[in-house]
DNA sequence: CAAGTTATCAAGCGATCTATAGAATGTCAA
DNA sequence: TTGACATTCTATAGATCGCTTGATAACTTG
């Protein structure tokens, strides 16, 4: 009966050394550039603006939290998100706090310029399908290595103003990036129409479509009445 | 194009106070108290064991975090949790750390005592219809009418054993309590089963329960057999 | 083996956080 | 108004955090 205060403490123990973990915008930005892909310290370190030895350090963080793995490779040390449960959470905190954030100030959309046309996941994977659509994949492109949308093309969105030329002009381009809060698939749709071209921008990033493949791993045709989970309207 | 980076930061910014939030055990015990139900700050106080200046000043750290919300009653002050999403986030962390921590050692399981048998909400609530078991909230009082499972009978833990004979002797008793990591159910059902009555343990607590009702607020009729934990040496 | 990379460690310093105690505020009831 | 009570504010000391710098360790290559 007294252990249980022993537990429980050892239980809000690990979880404060999570939230600890969730307590600095430099471990975030962190965790925003794996949830992306693995990458080594110092690609870590360049990404963010941060000193090589600060980089690891705060890496060294979020390792004791468990949110991250790493794994030597030669002369360097790969970093990456430890597992799916991370990503949730991590995405489930950054919804949360940018949902709150829009309410109170709408902050969080102004930066984004004027609102751009979106477009859901069920519609791209229909389209892309059907093949009447070009999707491009703007984030840098070792994040494309690292991980894309099956059938997109890789168009960093430092590139996209000379590759203009190799989109088709006859079908609607479709931009994705890193998620709902990255700025690059804004910035691509407006380029384009401001190109005279259609153009739309996937309403989520590559963590959220990877997270959503997993739970519908076919091809989502149409999801005819998937009863992936109970949800009452 | 570097609105950008500002809004990044300001949203980072957010969560960074929301991890903050999540970062010290005795917030966390604060918010624990709360998933059962609001609270005045010297309850609170009184329910973790610290002076009700230092309370006060962790439930502000929370109340900044958008993650409470408070409300005068003529001269006290009742603080709850802001929203379902507070809560949802809440479960989801706590829940992550505690399979860590389960996996890395066993101990959040081991102060339960041996094992005890479960059963899950579809079950409960199929039998619950059904009238065939007693449901008791073992809980304390406060907290049983703060709020509870439709159904259920107030039996505080404390008083169970002078209780014992209020209960059917014919039927199967169910105990919950606050949740998978709460031992007051687990206590329950050892006195009960101690006293020769059949007794098990709902698998969740009320934070959960009330959450999942949300979701499916009718009746969940029937399930597939729901399997069990398994047990540990 | 020596030189060059990459990552981690160790120490230091300012900033922030935590808990305590005492003072101040706000509310109710007489 | 006054007194009683719950809460919040302020000040303080000690602990922890965050970033920098310089040294060390692990590994690859010449």
């Amino acid at each position: 009966m007294e252990g249980q205060r022993q537990a429980k403490d050892a239980l809000f123990e690990a979880i404060a050394v999570m939230g600890k973990a969730f307590a600095s915008t430099v471990r975030l930005e962190l965790l925003d550039l794996l949830a992306q892909g693995p990458r080594t310290v110092d690609e870590l370190g360049d990404a963010s603006g941060q000193s090589t030895a600060n980089t690891s350090q705060h890496l060294q963080t979020l390792y004791a939290a468990g949110m991250v793995t790493r794994e030597r490779e030669g002369t360097r040390v790969r970093y990456a998100l430890a597992d799916e449960e991370t990503l949730r959470l991590w995405l489930a905190l950054r919804d949360v706090s940018a949902r709150r954030l829009a309410e109170v100030e709408r902050a969080a959309r102004e930066y984004l310029g004027g609102d751009v046309e979106e477009l859901g996941r069920d519609e791209l994977a229909d389209r892309l399908a059907r093949g009447d659509l070009v999707l491009i994949d703007v984030r840098p492109s070792h994040e494309y290595e690292a991980g894309h949308i099956d059938g997109a093309r890789s168009i960093p969105i430092a590139e996209l103003p000379q590759r203009l030329a190799e989109l088709p002009a006859d079908q609607e381009v479709v931009a994705y990036c890193r998620g709902p809060f990255c700025a690059y698939a804004h910035d691509a749709v407006r380029q384009l129409q401001a190109a005279g071209r259609p153009a739309r921008r996937l309403d989520i990033g590559w963590p959220e479509w990877q997270l959503a493949q997993q739970r519908t791993p076919a091809k989502p045709k149409r999801t005819p009445a998937k009863p992936k989970r109970r949800r009452a309207a």
